[in-house]
DNA sequence: GTATTTGTGAATACGCCGTACGGTAGTGAG
DNA sequence: CTCACTACCGTACGGCGTATTCACAAATAC
């Protein structure tokens, strides 16, 4: 099989998701394909070309989610695809909102997202759009990098409140012990429990809610 | 003067600035401070805790602005200062949400913040509270991520409409000609013009808006 | 005053990385 | 048969983070 960009991203995106975005290096891709290193700029300019390549892999799946009749229903399926390939491809959130997306599927992403919003109301005219696109896109890429990212620390200290207490606990506990910072120690001892993705639906709703219940511009 | 945890994360800061933080070397950080790579050591147990000093260092910035009187104020004050300070110190962006910020002043941030928000209409509990944070701390590290990416592609691109034309012109255009993202198409030629800093500001109270004014839980 | 310990900072070294470059074998065209 | 061309490969360079080793001066012991 005559390798192609579409297989060197495939087995890309199965180290980075086994490895994380730091342990993706060209030599391994390439080993893994059984070829020398150099083989592979036959195809792709540089590493960061096939980040974008990768990426734009992601943003096909996304994409698959298609339109939905109401403007509210698409984009909440949007943003649940983008979360939903996030949790799947951890180092996509370590990308997102971290360079320009232009691949053609991003790119149908964006169209989709921006075409349900322009039937938003409370969205009139092109800055409208522009400003809801904004929003939109600024909670979604915070809430997925902030949701990774406490999933990676929940992960590595380990779940159990044991290990918990052993590596970060010494630090955090006595750093709120100081009692310098009252309302984050109520927040990380009261609050743990809520789950990830009703949090995530929750915000959501409240951003769309802001969006379209604007007054005035 | 003997070196210290303090001048090290100065010049890192200084070096990042100036070159990204990919081109930011312990190597190189130990050159400029005329000693051997592995003096930084004796002070600093890897790149990773560098980094976190570094990023602590600038959430020490952004805890200045301390607390106003009126809770929205305060959220806003620290918006401002997080958003000015990323546009400062742009790998500031790249580690946003990417990693825990525990440092005493990203907790002293936090604190402030969630404090600030606890005083918010229609955040009555806990968990109004978690997800109030959450919503804001989303929102504020996506758009200041979206802001410096676009800062950055502007610049490398060049300003200028000619430059941009040639750089990545050609293919976004051929992109956009193709038919398939006529809502991308009028975004980019028709709605360039919106001063990212009203455009933040319009965005963030929108967020606010939406977090004080949820009828229910 | 000499010998011995101790600690500090420099030098070296290892195993990675991205990628520039030169070479080789096979293939179709003239 | 020759020749250009393509598809592939190995080697090499400079840089990275960091573990280890080493030189040497200051401090201590006799």
């Amino acid at each position: 099989m005559p390798l192609s960009r579409d297989k060197i991203a495939a087995t890309a995106i199965r180290l980075a998701d086994a490895h994380g975005l730091d342990g993706l290096s060209l030599r391994k891709i390439a080993k893994e394909l059984g070829v020398g290193p150099m083989r592979l700029y036959d195809y792709v300019i540089n590493k960061s070309e096939l980040l974008d390549l990768m990426v734009d892999v992601v943003y096909a799946r996304i994409a698959e989610v298609g339109q939905r009749s109401e403007w509210r229903a698409t984009v909440l399926a949007i943003a649940h695809a983008t979360r939903a390939a996030a949790l799947d491809h951890e180092w996509f959130s370590d990308v997102l909102g971290g360079r320009p997306h232009l691949g053609p599927h991003a790119l149908a992403v964006g169209e989709a997202t921006a075409a349900a919003l322009s039937a938003a109301p409370g969205v009139r005219d092109i800055d409208d759009l522009q400003r809801a696109v904004g929003a939109l896109n600024a909670f979604i890429i915070g809430a997925v990098r902030r949701e990774v990212t406490e999933r990676r620390t929940a992960r590595s200290t380990g779940t159990d409140e044991a290990a918990w207490q052993a590596s970060l606990g010494p630090y955090l506990t006595r750093m709120l012990k100081t009692g310098r910072y009252p309302t984050v120690a109520r927040l990380v001892i009261d609050g743990a429990h809520l789950d990830a993705e009703e949090t995530f639906n929750h915000n959501l709703a409240t951003v769309l809610d802001g969006i379209t219940s604007r007054p005035r511009t």
